[in-house]
DNA sequence: TATTGTTATACTCTATAACTATA
DNA sequence: TATAGTTATAGAGTATAACAATA
């Protein structure tokens, strides 16, 4: 058993003064218990958030090379190779040569991948539910329309995509 | 000029398929905004979430020793004297010998840290604000109702101090 | 020259475990 | 024996910089 409980954990009796009226300090405190409730889920998995981010994205847009894999989860190409090695590792994803550019490689979900990630979906929305559970449906609702506001959509993005 | 950007910015023309349905997600790209705007903004003052919520707590509690405020922040002791050792370093806290206990140091805000929390406290919630401009208060105070809810608080909790 | 993937390296943050001095 | 603070060490996760192959 560790000495560390839960982080942010509320301890009784101390005072938390200004804490309590930031914004960011209230969304930490929910992301880190929500970070913590994921990776136990999905321990069994091997999968981590950054983990499953990249297979949802590498699953609906076929054809992804590592560097656009890296600009869209906002990483560095290096960590990017890292993560695609730990999902190669896996069994879950392959890099295919390109033809058309023998630098790069197309990543591709293998058989495996793609039926695992049903499953580890399931485990996901499972997990979501879960901790989302106190919220009923028009309250996850309006927060995440209020954390969409927050997370920098701007003011004349729709949230569709422009192509495809 | 970093080869990264934001991290988790939305991509145009990217599908997020299920990323876009999950709570967690929302959370954890609102949640890496707010910090990288805090740590930009606190960075002159050489502050961060974790020494700011520190200090803050220091501040309020006083004669805290090291192990309260780890089991406060829910980290381990040996991470809580690298903070204290950041916010000494500072000149913010000073350990003062506690009679009734020689092995324990009590946790004190020196004058610079009492004077200086108000600066940065400013600072923070200027942050705070500007990065939640686009909601009203009314919308600020249905997200943070409902972030309470998620980050833990139980049924029968009134969020009221036991003592003191 | 620029880009793609990779490797080397380092920094930050966190943890566990062992140590010391006290209790 | 147990606890408070400290130190040593290690593991993620991230970054920058340099490299070879290719554009």
């Amino acid at each position: 058993m560790s000495e560390v409980a839960p982080y942010l954990a509320r301890v009784p009796g101390i005072q938390y003064g200004v804490l309590d009226t930031l914004t960011g300090y209230a969304v930490r405190r929910t992301q880190l218990r929500m970070y913590e409730d994921f990776v136990q889920a999905l321990a069994a998995w091997h999968i981590t958030p950054p983990r499953y981010s990249a297979l949802v994205i590498i699953s609906l847009n076929r054809g992804l090379k590592l560097t656009q894999l890296a600009q869209i989860m906002g990483i560095a190409r290096s960590g990017a190779v890292i993560l695609v090695d730990a999902l190669a590792d896996l069994g879950y994803v392959t890099r295919e040569p390109m033809p058309e550019d023998r630098r790069a490689f197309s990543l591709q979900l293998t058989e495996l991948g793609r039926a695992d990630l049903a499953l580890i979906t399931a485990a996901v929305q499972a997990h979501d539910a879960r901790v989302t559970a106190r919220l009923n449906a028009q309250e996850l609702e309006t927060l995440h329309g209020l954390l969409h506001k927050l997370s920098g959509a701007r003011e004349d993005d729709d949230g569709l995509p422009s192509d495809q």
